[in-house]
Formats: structure tokens, sequence, C-alpha cells
DNA sequence: AAAAAAAGTGAGCGCTTGCTCGATTTTTCG
DNA sequence: CGAAAAATCGAGCAAGCGCTCACTTTTTTT
């Protein structure tokens, strides 16, 4: 199933080179709760534990993967994990939490200069939607794929940041349909539906990488697609 | 999260009306399997176990949807259980592999006056690929869900229909761009990012329930939506 | 270098899980 | 009707789960 061509300890050591700030942030906001006092060694573990709760959960599943097979894959003892987290739900909770404030805090940070343009708007929109989820590609996986089957709190986090995220997408289409850039008959559905188109690059990450298409060949693919429907010509 | 309005025992009963043809179709594969003999009754116990089964999955996923909840769910009790299925993971690629032949055996049945143009074969598509997934709708989520986290085999069974189904649709948007009825840049992408916005119809389901999206306006929807991205004017 | 604080360990506990199998109930049929 | 066959039952088993805590190791401080 998995054919990358990199493997091994380099490849480890890259993507965890990529987790440490994420879990910087991550320890900052859960500061009281994590028992490890030096934020050096606390965020490198983190790291290393959220890495391999990913890795192991886009394998097999969260519920699936035991805090055993955690321990051995992220290095630490089982007891050692309890010093990060107080149990697995919060784990799970940490992680979908750090993914919806990354998302939101992201849209919402377009250029000024481009929000005046809801064209120019919407294409950096989808560029930054599909760059931040190449980026945090396992997270939001994770985020997509865990969310159900677990307590309502963690659920709702993953369903409000979705509803958000439409919202914003909702709110540039119906701009562009006022200003008369864009021809929508149902401002609300379009939003609905150029979700899916998003959410398909990390979805299905693997078979975009087998056929060799790129995060730039994408963007440019769905931009295509989204404005010959919508921009009036 | 739920809020039917119609709910208790008269809407299982109707949902179980539901399920009995396709169990029927189940029951005759899996003949051998299957300890019990009379086929209505061996037919009307796997409606309730299916039933049971993709409500509590759709709830909190396959895995964390026990046997003993299972029993009480279908009235079964645990041994009886097992004259249906050999282990849970059996039970689990029954219904993949139902959902994967029905998938394909309806797509590849558009009426043949309408093959010939690829303008109503693709509408053709696209909406029996929506009514079917209406239809069959925890069928496919339970398929979509949950094919992950489980034995190669159940996995190339999810992956393998996804593929042929968009092959389906790559023939005709192929047929569409060769006689100059549409224009396509690349026929593999945008089969890749029409799946998605099917598949949104039955994964969001819920969603679209409480925005009052029926699945006539939703066909409509996404029929407009794609034909105005590749149809030639 | 000794003491104190912090970080990390892993065997073991109580509990739940998938699954079995002898016992029991229901159905079939001479 | 009554005995054989079919269908169903559910307590019990081994295995594996999340989680704890008395303990050891490492680091910091004095």
């Amino acid at each position: 199933m998995i054919d990358d061509a990199e493997a091994g300890p380099r490849r480890l050591e890259r993507d965890l080179a990529a987790f440490e700030p994420i879990c910087a942030r991550i320890l900052a906001r859960h500061r009281d709760a994590i028992r490890v006092q030096k934020p050096h060694v606390a965020t490198a573990n983190l790291a290393r534990i959220i890495e391999a709760v990913l890795r192991l959960s886009a394998q097999k599943g969260f519920h699936e993967t035991t805090l055993r097979d955690l321990a051995e894959a992220s290095g630490l003892s089982m007891g050692g994990l309890y010093s990060y987290f107080s149990n697995k739900n919060a784990l799970l909770v940490m992680i979908l939490t750090e993914v919806a404030t990354t998302a939101e805090a992201t849209l919402r940070d377009a250029p000024e200069a481009l929000t005046a343009d809801p064209v120019l708007h919407l294409r950096w929109l989808i560029a930054a939607h599909i760059r931040l989820t190449e980026r945090m590609q396992p997270w939001f996986v994770f985020a997509y794929m865990e969310a159900k089957g677990f307590p309502a709190p963690a659920r709702r986090i993953a369903t409000a940041t979705e509803l958000a995220t439409e919202q914003i997408f909702a709110d540039v289409l119906a701009d562009g349909a006022a200003s008369g850039r864009f021809r929508i008959d149902d401002v609300l559905l379009t939003a609905a539906l150029i979700k899916p188109l998003l959410q398909d690059w990390y979805v299905k990450r693997a078979k975009y990488r087998k056929r060799r298409i790129s995060a730039d060949a994408y963007i440019a693919g769905v931009t295509a697609f989204i404005e010959r429907s919508i921009l009036t010509s």
C-alpha cells in the first residue's frame, strides 16, 4: 500500500523536525496538563508521541492503536506517556484542537490586498487550504477520520471547524456573486461542494502521490475546475 | 446530533424491510458460511444484524462496536450471531463485498439509449450514483469510513471499487472530450474531482439533511456545477 | 560530591473483548 | 404425538486493553 522510496530513520528525523514547532504550540496551550517541565524535552517527546500516534492511527485507526504500540513507536515507556496526557482521549482532543485552531487562523489570514477582489481571494483560499493540509497532512487525516466515535466534545470541535471553513468560502462566494464576478445559484451549496474538492487532497493523498500529481498541480486543477464553473465570462 | 422526527420501532420496521432484499443477496453469496438453513429466517436475522452493525458503527465505529452491543441491538444472542459469520472481520468483508458488487453493477448498467451521448451518459451516472448511495447510505458510509484499519484484503476491495467507479466516469469524460462535447485538460484528474462531489452526499448526509437539501436538489446542483465546468458552450 | 528534584520505567490491576461450546428451546416431520 | 434436526442461548475463557504507582535513572542544585 505504502511505497515510499525514502524510508527509515532518516525520514523519521525529518518528519520529527516538522512536528516540533507545532508541538511547541501544543505544549504552550497545555502547559498545566503536561508534567514535564523543561520545554525542549517536553516538545521533543511530544513530537515523537504525536508523530507516532498519527502514523499508527493512519495505519489502523486511533482506537486500534494501543498505548503499548504507542510507547514502543515513540520510544517512551507506558508510564512515561502519561506525563504528556492524562488519558488516551485527552491526546485525541489535543490533536483535534491544534488542527482546528491552525485551520481557522490560517484561512482567516488572507493578505488584505487580495480580500478586495473575490476572484483573487477565492484563489488564495483554495491554495492556502491545500498548502496547509499538505504541510499537516497526517493531522488533517486524523481529524477527518477519527472525529466520529468519540465523546461529543471532540466531535463538536471537528464539526465546528468544518462549518467554519465552509463559511469562509461561502462569504467570498457571496461577495463575488454580489459584485457580479461569480454566477452562483446557491452560495451555500456551492461552498459545500468546494469543501470536498479540497478535502480530497489529504484524504486520498496516497492516490495522488501514486499518480505523481503535485500540490501545485492539484491547486491548478481544482482552481480551474471551480472557476470554469462559477466565473462570469 | 441525530434529530429524526420519525423514530422508534415503526422506523426500525421500515428500515429492516429495506435491508431484506440486499441481505437475501448476501445470503446467496455466503450460503456455505451461514449455518442457518431456512432462507427466510436467515435473511430476516441477517437484516437485523447488518442494520444494527451499520447503525452502531456509524455512531461509534466498527471496532468500538462490541459483539455484546450487536447482540442486544439485533435481538440475537452472542452465540447466535456466530451462525451468520465466522468472526467479526468476516462480517465486515461481507458488507464491503456487497457494497462493491452493487456499486459496480449499478453504474455499469446505463440504458443503452444514453451511452451514445456522453452528456446524457454523464448526467445519468451522476444521478445513478447519488440515488444508489442514498438508497444504501449506511452501507456506503460504512465502506468509506471503516475500510481502513483492516486486513489488506478488505482494504483492497474498497480501493478497487473506488478506482473502478472513477474509471467509469473517466471513460465517459474521455468519450465526451473526443467528440468535442467536453472541454477537459486532464480527464483523469477531472474524474478524480467528480468522485468526492458524489461521495459528499453520503459522507456528510447529516449536514444536507439539516439544510433540507433533497437528493434531487443535490443531483441538480452537482450536475450543474460539473457541467458548467466541462461543457463546451 | 551529596542531596534534591525531575524524568522515566514496566510489572501488575481490574476490566472488557472476541469467541466457544454444552445446554436449551423451537421447528420439522413420520 | 414424540423424536430428530435446526436454531438459539449465555456463562465462561484466554487475551489484550487503559491505566497506576512504587521504583530507578538522570539532571539540577547546593
